[in-house]
DNA sequence: TCGAATTACTAATTCGTTTTAGTTGCTATC
DNA sequence: GATAGCAACTAAAACGAATTAGTAATTCGA
């Protein structure tokens, strides 16, 4: 700054108004124009860091998440986390911790030296978690995840109501015997979305039938099985609700497989909207999403909000799932 | 640091000579436990941008990508840069421009201004780039794309080898008529598999049937259509070479529905190792991975010994693209 | 016509570190 | 008994901006 000041004629404090346009400090448009022709002329750059020193404000955010890989689309969750940071003139740093509480743990400690303005603490699958303590000493805001005690804000996917539209959607169609595939370890998808189906049933005066809900781990192989076994029932289901889209494939083999056809014989509906499944299965899976890039977005937005200072009780946010209409219902 | 320096009874300097382990710095132990309580008691942590400022490092490394949407496991190239930065204590600056050419050049802006130490421009498709004439001004490494006139260190997949390895793969199970479902858009993953596909025929002294050569676009419905055709060929190919995984799930959908039994009666190669597809077909996908993941590992090795100063010509690396063997063929 | 207000700037301090160049008091040496 | 050498520190100057408190010259108003 003192170089493009020298070239300019001018101080570096006039510098240091131009280029920040300081309201309050009047500058004739000729010096302006000086100015940033030395600025050009020297290719001269603002250096972050020391106006972050200065200010005492980094324009960074921090993202610690636990695993990218599991579900692809997850990373809609980063992407929208990002935009939003990036639409505020923030920045994302993103740590990714496989799951190991150590490198979580020095991630931490490395945001905190670079001054983050919140940190967004993330997981792949919407779950419970125990962030290190120190997250509380800057703005934090819990993605896909939460506290115990719920004493930090928190954005998660509306599983009850994912469950409750997914179900409502194969009512609406007639159906009336509409099983369930639900997944085996307890989260709270599982029972998020059972409750809304029920919910869902009950509302429409629909029975709710045991032996329409089974349990199986969410892959294709499993879930093959498991659809053969509810499609030799006595009174065969008419469309299946599919704990995710994954399941949604087996089922498909499965339908396919004894000759009935999707979704005329058989209404398959899954959960996730995985593209990369759900748009090339023939015929193309209706699904819910889980709105993992609206998740982002709204959790950024709520910690630019928490980092402008504003004091706010630790509410936790449900965003909805929407359902995706293709032609599998 | 002077709170610190003043609960402890010492100096500043002694201070930072205590927490950076100044070799050169004679501190007595007793004085350095005293130091590392005060530090402790006040919960003091160095800030980054002051000790950047002065030590004219960032310990950054800025990633510019242009889609993390298309092909979601070429996140697994952002993990391996992430993951390798990590390991050299360096923090990695995460942009998506969603190929808008004014993000990216405020993005590069950005990172300028952060003072990154390499840059890695990065794009989810294998392909011809330009990037904006500023990354010049750091040490870059192109991740999965290159510049015409290859005067910027790359890291590419290797598809000619890929190509190879797939129809090598065939070849050693015994086909001599294998087909090959090539994308129809001109990319540097065509040419090369195609080109990885002619020179493993040619040394297995195979001859090269033109007509066993398809082209379609990357996805199931159309391949499903394809290979109907292939398998209406007098001299039916006994294997299926496809371009992606994708392209697979049509080609499965395609022999099934003939009553053809895979691998038996024909065998199916994928390309990409999309987990969420390969894994779950059935049976499931024998296939060739993109090296995402090692590449992204790579491109930060690369980077970090071009920021160290080291002058190395601008080499492009062709990373090999390994079969992953599962039961289609 | 003179003081007040305004315009157009600038000097100097500060942010929180690292680092260079000392300083002070001992101990060992010849 | 002077001195070199060492151990154990400290003072002060950067690093590159933002910001506060001025200053000099001009304009304005009564």
């Amino acid at each position: 700054m003192y170089d493009v000041a020298r070239l300019a004629g001018v101080s570096q404090t006039t510098v240091s108004f131009v280029v920040n346009n300081v309201a309050s400090a009047a500058i004739s448009q000729e010096t302006r124009d000086r100015v940033w022709a030395a600025i050009h002329a020297l290719g001269w750059r603002p250096n972050a860091m020391a106006r972050g020193l200065r200010t005492r404000h980094s324009q960074t955010l921090g993202l610690i998440s636990d695993e990218v890989v599991t579900s692809p689309y997850a990373v809609r969750m980063i992407l929208g986390a990002q935009e939003k940071a990036w639409a505020g003139s923030q920045m994302l740093l993103v740590v990714n911790t496989s799951g190991q509480r150590d490198i979580e743990q020095t991630a931490l400690q490395f945001m905190l030296e670079r001054r983050v303005e919140g940190l967004l603490y993330a997981t792949m699958y919407h779950h419970e978690v125990e962030p290190p303590p120190e997250v509380r000493l800057v703005p934090t805001v819990l993605l896909n995840c939460f506290v115990a005690d719920r004493s930090l804000p928190a954005i998660v996917p509306d599983e009850l109501q994912g469950g409750y539209t997914a179900t409502e959607a194969l009512i609406q169609r007639g159906h009336r015997r509409i099983a369930f595939i639900n997944e085996t370890i307890p989260m709270p998808a599982l029972f998020g979305r059972l409750e809304g189906y029920r919910q869902a049933l009950a509302n429409y005066g629909l029975p709710f039938d045991p032996t329409l809900v089974r349990h199986c781990h969410s892959n294709a192989q499993d879930t093959f099985a498991v659809t053969r076994e509810l499609l030799e029932l006595p009174d065969r289901p008419t469309a299946i609700f599919c704990f995710n889209d994954k399941m949604a494939m087996g089922a498909y083999d499965a339908i396919k497989r004894v000759g009935l056809r999707i979704p005329q014989d058989v209404a398959v509906i899954g959960f996730d909207n995985l593209e990369l499944i759900a748009a090339q299965l023939y015929p193309p899976l209706t699904t819910v999403a889980l709105p993992h890039y609206e998740m982002g977005q709204r959790a950024v937005e709520l910690l630019q909000t928490l980092a402008a200072g504003e004091q706010l009780p630790p509410t936790q946010h449900f965003i909805p799932c929407p359902l995706i209409e293709r032609a599998s219902i």
